[in-house]
Formats: C-alpha cells, structure tokens, sequence
DNA sequence: ATGTGATTTGTACTATCGTACAAAAAATCA
DNA sequence: TGATTTTTTGTACGATAGTACAAATCACAT
C-alpha cells in the first residue's frame, strides 16, 4: 500500500534485489543458514551469485537485510494491533485480544512486510535455534521492546499473576508459535489427519485459547515449591 | 548397567568414540548441523579428524549414532514414568503426573541417556529447526509412538476435550518445551534478572503449571467459530 | 616378546564454500 | 544519441568442507 513514495531509496530496479531477499528468506527459513549456499539462493532467484554480492555484499549482510526489512513495519504493526487490544473492557477478553495480536501476525501469508509473516516468523524460529549471531544481536535489540510492551498488557489483565509467571508463559507461547511454524506436519501426522498444522486459521485459535488458559493458570509462588512430586522413581 | 556382556560389539576401547560422541552432541545442540565441521568435533574431542571417519563412517553417521545411543533408553524410561503416572487416582493429578513424565526427564543435565536429557532435547529441537534429514527420519519412526501414548494418557484424564485439541496443545507443551533449552537466556532478560531461565528445577514447575492449565482449557469445537474476533483492523 | 587386530595419526584429494573483480549489458539522463 | 552510472554476468581465488587411505601406534592374547 504505501508505495509510491519515490524516495532516494536505491529502489530503482526491485526485481532482481527483491527476488533474491525473497529467495533467501525462503530457503533459510527451511534449511537453516548454514545449509543453504549463495548460489543455492541465486539460482532459485534466478539470479546470477555475483549479484548476491553486488546487492548484499555478504551472506551475513543478506540475512541482515531481510531482518532491517521486517523488523520496522512489523513492529509498528503490532504496536498498533496491542493499543487496539488494550482497549478492550472486559479484563478476560482484554487477554484473548492482547494474545491475539501477538499471535495472528505471525501466521500472515505471503510477503506480508507489516505482520511479520509465517515465512520471517519461521525464519527467525530457525535462527534462534542454531544460535546465528547475526539474527541474536538485531533481535535482541529490536524485539525486547515489542516482548515488555505486550507482557506488561497480558500482566495488567492478570494483576495478581507474578510477573515472573508472565514471563515464562509468554516465552512458551513463543516457543509453541515457532514450533507451530517450523514443524506443521508433526500435527497432522499425530492427529491422524483430524487436524491440519498447516491450515493458519486453526493454529491460531488452538493457539490463543490454550495459551490464554496457560497464562489465567494459578501464580507458581514459590512459597509452596514441593507441593507434589508425583511419580519419579529413583532409578539413575 | 547392562555392560559387561562381552558382546561382538566393536566397544573394546570407548574412551575415544565416546568423546567423539559427546562433542559432536555438544556442538550440533548449540550450533546446528552445518555450522560445525567434523574437524571441529575432532579438535573438542582431543581426537584426530580421521578418528570421526573410522569410528562413524561419516558425519550424518555420527549424528544418526547419536540419536540411536539416545532413544532406547530414553522411550523406556519414558513408559515407566508414564505409566507410574496413570496409576495416579485424582484425574487432576493425574493429568498433573503425566505432563511431569514427559516434561521432566528433558531437563536432565550431564550424559544421562535414559532421560533424554536436556543436551540432546536441545539437539533434537535444532535439528527440527533445520529440518535436518536423518533427524527427521529416526524421530518420526521412534518418538511418535511415545507421543501418542502420553497424548492418549492425557485425553483419558481429559475425556471432554476432543483429540484433536489434545494433539495441538501437546505440540505447544513440545514447541515450548524446546524452546526453553534453545533460548533460555531470553527468560532471563525479559525478566530483567527475576527468574533465571537456566535453572531446570524452575523450567519445569513453570512449563508444568502452564501446560497442565492449557490442557483444561475449554474444548475449542468448531461448534462457534466466530465467537468474537476482537481488534485486528482491516488494513492489509 | 611378539604377532595380530583395533585404533589413531597424518595427509591428500576433490568439491564446494564465500567473495572479489573485470568485462558485458542495461538503464538513465544530458 | 552519446555519456555515464547501475546492474548483471562470468570467472577465478583462497579457504575449508567431507572423506579416503596408508602408515604409525596401541592393546593384548599367546
């Protein structure tokens, strides 16, 4: 939408510089960084691999690139998603709205810059888990803020749910939105085909409702730590 | 324990292959498969890069070693903690000591090959990221028997919510569950120092209380659909 | 101690990696 | 159009990858 700006950008011939960003997006959000080589990338941009170098300059630069072009708008979006969400009265759907707006972003199709994307969602679940310092540093220090400013809205509609708590729920909701994205078959395959992990829709409610549940759960003080321990055997 | 069988097997001499395996283990959890050269593996293993070769032909050899030395005992000792948890009476507590049978041996730290541990949980959950092949392979073959069976276990204290619901909600318990071995440090920050994203003991109370909670979230039937669809505006 | 098989070492081969760079092509503007 | 800049191409270089293999070394039964 916002398009026709006609700013001093070096916009001036997309193609090519795009088709390799959306190339690379994709093959690294599948295989890892490590795996996928620049003239993997290129040839599936149709693209020459000294053009990954002229746009990019490096393989790292790439990946940065493709970050810098989501963060922005993404975090913007979800600025505006949260605000709208914090608006709403009632203290239990106020919850389901704030996690809503977390979630539902994740899960846009396509080249959806301002949501965030499954693609980039997925990409940066990849990422995180072979630890790539490129993406670490740039998150670090671009989705923290996002992380407080919707876990300080999830622990106003919870007031007497210790933050602590909070944060923990809301880094296994991260946790199960990445794996949502990154393994979507394992659902269909251990549902016997009842439920379909690659369908956006359904991930989503299953999502929000069980984790709106997860984080209503009782505070986890640690004034009763050994309540039960059920089960465990002694055996090493 | 089951060791001194004098077997055919080439385990003469396991000081060197034993090293071999634990670097590899280490590296490939924190790193990815791809990042990390077999010269690499050699090096943290005091060992010689032609040792990799001779020992396990090649590197995915290596890798599909590690997960055959990892599975046996971990799926045994899983049934035996599942099944000391269904002998629960309460259904609550039941459904309580099933999610701590299959969260808790994840957690297990130093080379405790019957519990999983918190190491090769960890390279499981980057593997998966990377949509590792041979990792793909032995998990489908070897875990999903496990999986269904606590998914079973918890649909009979749960008889009121439908599998399918079951099914994604114990993929969220998994995402999260990795997620907390990949990126533990992100809790810490987040938290701002209060909680220690490192410690398992507080790892596995927390990701307990949360699943076990989202569990007994209402059956999301696809009776209502639109049951409200609060915020998200319509601009794409 | 000595011979034998298992293991470790050292090294080399080929393939592919990221990147550099000059030449060709395309695009832009006077 | 011709000049100039931007983009694309083709190719090459050094580094490193996985793996193979012969020689050296070790463990140990005889």
């Amino acid at each position: 939408m916002i398009r026709n700006a006609a700013s001093k950008e070096t916009a001036r011939k997309p193609n090519m510089r795009e088709a390799i960003l959306a190339a690379a997006e994709e093959l690294f959000a599948t295989n890892g960084f490590n795996a996928v080589s620049v003239r993997d990338i290129a040839q599936a941009a149709g693209a020459n691999p000294g053009s990954v170098t002229y746009h990019f300059k490096t393989k790292d630069g790439l990946l940065l690139e493709i970050y810098r072009r989501h963060c922005g708008p993404m975090n913007l979006r979800r600025s505006e998603l949260l605000a709208a969400a914090k608006r709403v009265r009632d203290l239990q759907d106020r919850l389901e709205a704030v996690v809503r707006a977390y979630v539902a972003p994740a899960f846009t199709s396509g080249s959806d810059l301002a949501g965030g994307g499954a693609r980039f969602t997925r990409l940066r679940a990849v990422m995180s888990a072979e630890g790539n310092e490129v993406a670490r540093k740039i998150i670090a220090q671009t989705f923290d803020d996002t992380s407080h400013a919707f876990i300080d809205a999830i622990h106003d509609s919870l007031p007497h749910v210790p933050r602590t708590d909070i944060v923990w729920r809301s880094h296994f909701l991260l946790g199960a939105l990445y794996y949502s994205l990154v393994t979507p078959d394992r659902v269909s395959r251990l549902s016997r085909g009842e439920a379909d992990g690659n369908d956006a829709a359904s991930a989503i409610e299953q999502l929000v409702q069980a984790t709106v549940a997860a984080f209503q759960a009782p505070a986890l003080d640690q004034a009763a730590p050994a309540r039960r321990r059920p089960v465990v055997s002694s055996k090493t």
